[in-house]
DNA sequence: ATACTTATAGTCATAATGACTATAAGTTTC
DNA sequence: GAAACTTATAGTCATTATGACTATAAGTAT
């Protein structure tokens, strides 16, 4: 442990991506009590940065991107939730694209690695707990920000967006319909490009109108699906 | 300072009441560096209680009311945001029944007050930024839970239903589609009883159905107004 | 050529919305 | 006691949104 680090006070970091399901990115400690376990990236928290910060260091460190999408969840800080010491962590949860996603050196596949949230059974300390808030952070920031234009590449299409959407609310949701919603928020910009390699008919490619979402964001807006 | 206390851990409290208004509990601090400013209740955490056990207990001995509706904000750990040493604040925020209220003893009206969002102005610390942190999670609470429920007595009319709106919202609301909109949602029950003391028409009283409304919840649900 | 697969366009009855008007039931003022 | 207020409550209506569909298009795979 470095020797400027603040001995009772952690990070904890939920990262989700998306490829054609929602993922969570989870290490594999090499030390401590929990060694040779899967549990969500962290680390201390040292003297002098602030927890954004420190949460921002941590992740570089782990995927190599800097200036994620990335939001404060809550404090953990239940009596016992580590075990040598009392030990309050901050989790934060995160959105990155894994078109930006490089492991960087120093991390194989068999130190981090994406998972499904059904394949995510066991998790040391109350990384079960925090794991759920964020999913629920996730679901319920969903209709209120794009928060989905952090988890798709620059260039998407309509049925990318909706399976995104499909998977985080974990619901089915009537595919004209959907469209129709979407299109008429107008915050979609028509690409004029089609998508390439795919085995049936290509779909439109759409990208994000940044300042048009956020106009309407400042007003009211909530997306009922 | 008590000797079970963690020394860089710290609870804030931003406790919201309403009566005719939307209000906010200020403490004036009796030592310290901020003797005498009026700022947000909070104290130390000490090692054998958990944050919420702190903030629960905190805000039992400001104002004498056990099992507040308390929920947490999130952590706040710049650098200097506290002057003498590195203390990171865990922030909650409460709402409270004005009816429920009483300051306890050792506490006098000098020393806890009411104020309203627009006279507080220049607070210590971080407080500023917790409490509008804390405001705009009310706004957003408010429209996907019955958080209105925790701040009106037992039974009230739609009038004073739709004012709390106006003043957490801010904005001025149709009454008719209002009423239209909140009957519609099937969770007020009709007390059969009317408003007394009140120099025009008197409103019916109505209550609220929690089973109903957590029924509702469950599903979907965004309130939008 | 036919069967798949996914994209995209359109229909239609019903429900929700926003902007109103109208009336009711009391109090206060003259 | 009548008129003027104040707030509650009921209702109208044109417009828009919604949910559940059907239909067609544009490709690939068999």
């Amino acid at each position: 442990m470095p020797d400027n680090v603040i001995d009772n006070m952690s990070i904890d970091c939920v990262v989700f991506g998306f490829s054609t399901e929602l993922k969570v990115l989870l290490v594999k400690h090499a030390d401590g009590l929990s060694k040779g376990r899967w549990a969500l990236p962290g680390g201390w928290i040292t003297e002098d940065e602030s927890l954004d910060e420190a949460a921002s260091r941590i992740l570089f460190l782990l995927t190599g991107v800097r200036n994620l999408y990335l939001d404060q969840l809550k404090a953990y800080g239940a009596v016992n939730r580590f075990p040598t010491k009392r030990v309050l962590t901050v989790a934060y949860y995160s959105l990155i694209k894994d078109t930006d996603y490089q492991l960087l050196p120093g991390f194989t596949a068999s130190d981090a690695k994406w998972f499904t949230p059904e394949e995510i059974k066991d998790l040391p300390y109350d990384h079960n707990q925090i794991l759920q808030d964020a999913f629920h952070r996730l679901q319920s920031r969903v209709k209120q920000e794009p928060v989905g234009f952090n988890l798709l590449p620059e260039k998407f299409t309509l049925g990318q967006l909706q399976t995104l959407y499909e998977s985080i609310l974990q619901i089915q949701l009537d595919k004209p319909n959907f469209r129709r919603k979407m299109l008429k928020m107008n915050f979609l910009i028509d690409c004029n490009e089609k998508q390439e390699d795919v085995s049936h008919r290509a779909a439109k490619l759409y990208k994000f109108d940044k300042p048009t979402y956020e106009q309407l964001r400042e007003r009211k807006f909530v997306l009922d699906l």
